[in-house]
DNA sequence: CGGCATCCCATCAGATACTG
DNA sequence: CAGTATCTGATGGGATGCCG
């Protein structure tokens, strides 16, 4: 990634980047999430959760957000194997944060929704 | 987009699919955060502050913040033509969401890029 | 100056098949 | 159950050229 010391230094351009590298995903933020509501899931809990993720998209932002130290893996070996997500303290640190832009969205995406109407509206017709 | 009343109710699942869907790209979070840091902007300005963003990303994201009502587009019709992007109202209350996102990977940034360097030291040593 | 249209390629992400 | 591996189509985004 790109050093922005010099480029901006006025404000915390270079913070955002990096949230948005590691969060910008489409999955990881929302299973953070889930792990914060629900608590301690297994990976086919979280599957059906999600419902629309692919098993392939859950493993892999599964394996990011362990690596970021977001979440705890815990492998049962037993037969069936049974594998336990759950939100490391560090997680649970930015729950809040998570929150309160879902509350923001809760509360302003219908008037976002309609100005996108509205716009669509005014090219078309 | 998938409803997601039926499968979801306990939490908000929907809201934050949404913020995801809509901010979840690689720029417009981190235009808001400017045009709330410096006030209203050029397109060259903003092209300048961001650094590394093509000149079609940058139309594409502040059309589609325009879109959302997040930002207005201001045209002076002079010769050469100017053009001032400003945070709308709406644009300007999701933006102390994004600093306390920004303030808390400030904060931890650190400590996660430390936990993925050691992930994947555990992974390859 | 501030775009839009086109081409093109790298990465993303779904489907499928296989495994411990 | 909880993955991995592979193939392939979809998407994102850069480079270039043209326009008001």
């Amino acid at each position: 990634m790109k050093n922005c010391s010099e480029k901006n230094k006025e404000h915390s351009n270079c913070s955002i980047r990096h949230i948005l590298d590691r969060f910008g995903d489409k999955w990881s933020i929302l299973i953070i999430s889930i792990l914060g509501h629900l608590g301690k899931q297994r990976f086919n809990e979280l599957n059906q959760q999600i419902g629309d993720i692919s098993q392939k998209m859950l493993t892999v932002t599964l394996r990011s957000l362990e690596a970021d130290g977001l979440i705890s893996r815990k492998l049962y070996p037993e037969i069936p194997p049974r594998v336990e997500y759950e939100l490391t303290d560090l997680g649970r640190s930015l729950l809040p944060h998570i929150e309160r832009l879902a509350e923001w969205a809760a509360q302003h995406m219908d008037c976002i929704l309609k100005n996108r109407a509205d716009y669509a509206q005014s090219k078309t017709g």
